[in-house]
RNA sequence: GCCUCUUUAGUUCAAUGGUAGAACAGAUAUCUCGUAAGUAUCCAAUAUCAGUUCAAUUCUGGUAAGGGGCACCA
């Protein structure tokens, strides 16, 4: 998709557009007042009070009409300067412009834009007339609270989008339409991946394929971590609120969990992280400096109540699996960690050919433990940061990092650009005090240890669904369901041969099934190509005589003889390598 | 949690104030097949609870689930 940000041109085009948009509304609804209408990465919008008025979509012609036909009339847009006094008078109508106004800061120019019969306030740059604006498409109507805050009166935003040539726009609302039919919900029910059921909103049904995907993630996961030092462990899913309130979720996060009360009284909660657990499996016994570091990883189902709006297919849930990991290390050793974990996201990632962005989440002011300490993890990460990504390689967060330490997030994008935290690696000073663990220092004192928190995929759920829309459901050979399709061109003559050619590949550990239903050939090629199996084996009489197999890959309209050692080598091949 | 929209067969869609039509899938029959849909028949649905009405799938409201945003997101 086109990023409207990136470009200047487009950029001031789409900010023009949202004021002629504003124009057109105060025609429609004569008492509209507008808040703030920025230029954003696909587009531009509005947000605006229309009292007990409502926009929505079916009222977007309307609009698009109306400021098809200013644009038309043509109007310069006219830049003015104003003195605070003037425009507190030209905007003395309007209180959330009065609002912005007083909070502009004391010796900022004022300038407003006009044209033709609407004015608004606004720091410019615009195009010099509106006929310049010419091709342009209302996307969405929604509400949004006044500042972003959800204490405030929730305002009317209106998001469109604009270009210069109609082919541009036409070019984005294709892109558009094509990200919709790669969106992991609509594939993931076309392939039989997951599903959701009315009785557990948020809670994802593996399906048969899905679970092969998962487990293959799991499995490789595994692998890579028992290699790499790390433990796995596993622990109680329900725990008792003391456990809670020691950690201090109880106070903090207790409205996410899902809390119950047993049959004895006791107050219990699902685990909404394993962060808890896992400090119990290092307080299990006395641990020396030698020991560290120590990495224990899990990947427990956790449990999180998140509100019924926000869930979002397998990308937002309420109950998943992280590939978590908790790394008990010394503070000398933090920049080392960091690295080896920022290397193995890195591996673990170019594997799947998923672009992501580090950023990096520094000391908030509600902020608990030592200055020192910070400052310093602070420098560490930004560090290694700068090391691996260089200094435009990654984005600054300044306050953002959680209340116990700072962290780095790896976030990538969806189908649709919209940005999703896949990995997480995140210092922790609190739990570690909370919890009172420690280790036993070379000069036998007792010594407090820094936690990291840190996760690769991020979640399995939500690491499945980005992996859905990265390949559009044509999975790399490896993680893919369905590998193989064995196609017999006639039951009659060739499905012992098809069986014994399925028999070879299971054997081989490779996912094979046999499509031995009493349909044509073209129409099991075509529904097994649907179903976007890597590839499909075709057999009949020639393959029969000389031993070998007819291969049709995805995608790709050419048939390919081997002899079925050289097909099972290839397929090998390829799942080791991990490669498309 | 807030604004807003949606909900008809397994899936994707259609229609209607007088209880619904199709495509794909599935089943059966037929075809015995060499690289993207052979043919016929059958099966199968108005999310849920109320209200208005002689009559509601259609109008109104509640609930649930889902979508687009906002807020939230250790």
């Amino acid at each position: 998709m086109i990023n409207i940000k990136e470009n200047e041109q487009l950029s001031i085009l789409n900010h023009s557009c949202a004021h002629l948009m504003a124009q057109a509304i105060k025609h429609l609804y004569p008492h509209a007042k507008f808040w703030v209408g920025p230029v954003v990465e696909d587009g531009f919008y509005y947000d605006m009070d229309l009292g007990n008025d409502v926009i929505k979509e079916e009222d977007f012609p309307i609009i698009e009409k109306e400021m098809k036909k200013i644009s038309k009339d043509g109007k310069r847009i006219v830049r003015i300067e104003l003195t605070k006094e003037e425009a507190l008078e030209m905007f003395k109508d309007d209180e959330y412009k009065l609002d912005l106004i007083e909070n502009l800061p004391i010796d900022a120019t004022i300038t407003a834009y006009r044209q033709g019969d609407y004015t608004d306030l606004c720091r410019g740059p615009h195009v010099e007339s509106v006929k310049e604006i010419k091709y342009f498409k209302l996307l969405k109507a929604s509400g949004a609270y006044y500042k972003g805050d959800s204490k405030n009166k929730m305002l009317q935003r209106v998001y469109g989008v604009c270009f210069y040539s109609q082919e541009d726009l036409d070019k984005q609302l294709y892109l558009i339409e094509e990200a919709k039919k790669r969106d992991h919900r609509k594939l993931g029910k076309e392939l039989e991946l997951f599903m959701f059921d009315e009785t557990a909103p948020g809670m994802p049904y593996m399906l048969p394929n899905g679970l092969i995907m998962y487990n293959t993630l799991v499995d490789f996961w595994r692998k890579e971590h028992l290699a790499n030092g790390y433990q796995e462990f596993s622990a109680p899913m329900l725990n008792m609120a003391t456990l809670w309130q020691t950690s201090g979720h109880w106070d903090h996060y207790k409205d996410d969990m899902f809390v119950l009360e047993d049959t004895d009284g006791v107050m219990q909660a699902l685990k909404p992280m394993s962060c808890p657990n896992s400090i119990l499996v290092y307080k299990n016994k006395i641990r020396s400096y030698k020991d560290l570091p120590l990495r224990f990883c899990d990947v427990d189902a956790i449990h999180r109540n998140e509100g019924a709006a926000s869930l979002h297919g397998l990308l937002r849930v309420r109950v998943f699996h992280q590939d978590d990991s908790h790394n008990f290390i010394r503070q000398d050793q933090i920049f080392d960690e960091i690295t080896s974990i920022l290397q193995m996201a890195k591996r673990f990632y170019d594997i799947f050919g998923l672009t992501f962005t580090p950023y990096l989440s520094t000391r908030p002011e509600d902020y608990m433990g030592e200055l020192e300490k910070w400052n310093d993890a602070e420098a560490k990460l930004t560090e290694v940061l700068e090391k691996n990504f260089g200094h435009d390689g990654y984005v600054l967060n300044p306050g953002d990092g959680a209340f116990y330490g700072p962290k780095i997030d790896l976030k990538m994008q969806d189908a649709l650009g919209r940005e999703w935290q896949m990995g997480t690696i995140q210092l922790d000073y609190q739990l570690p005090e909370r919890f009172d663990i420690t280790y036993v220092a070379a000069n036998g004192e007792k010594v407090r240890p820094v936690m990291v928190h840190r996760t690769i995929y991020g979640s399995l759920e939500r690491f499945i669904g980005l992996l859905i829309e990265q390949f559009a459901g044509h999975f790399p050979l490896w993680i893919a369901p369905r590998q193989v399709s064995i196609l017999p061109v006639s039951n009659e003559y060739h499905l012992e041969y098809a069986k014994k050619v399925l028999q070879s590949l299971k054997d081989a550990n490779i996912r094979a099934e046999l499509d031995d239903r009493e349909e044509k050939l073209g129409y099991r090629i075509r529904d097994n190509q649907i179903k976007k199996v890597n590839y499909q084996v075709v057999l009949g009489d020639a393959e029969k005589e000389s031993g070998t197999v007819k291969v049709r890959k995805y995608g790709s309209q050419e048939q390919i003889s081997y002899t079925l050692d050289e097909f099972i080598k290839l397929l090998q091949d390829e799942i080791n390598t991990k490669a498309r």
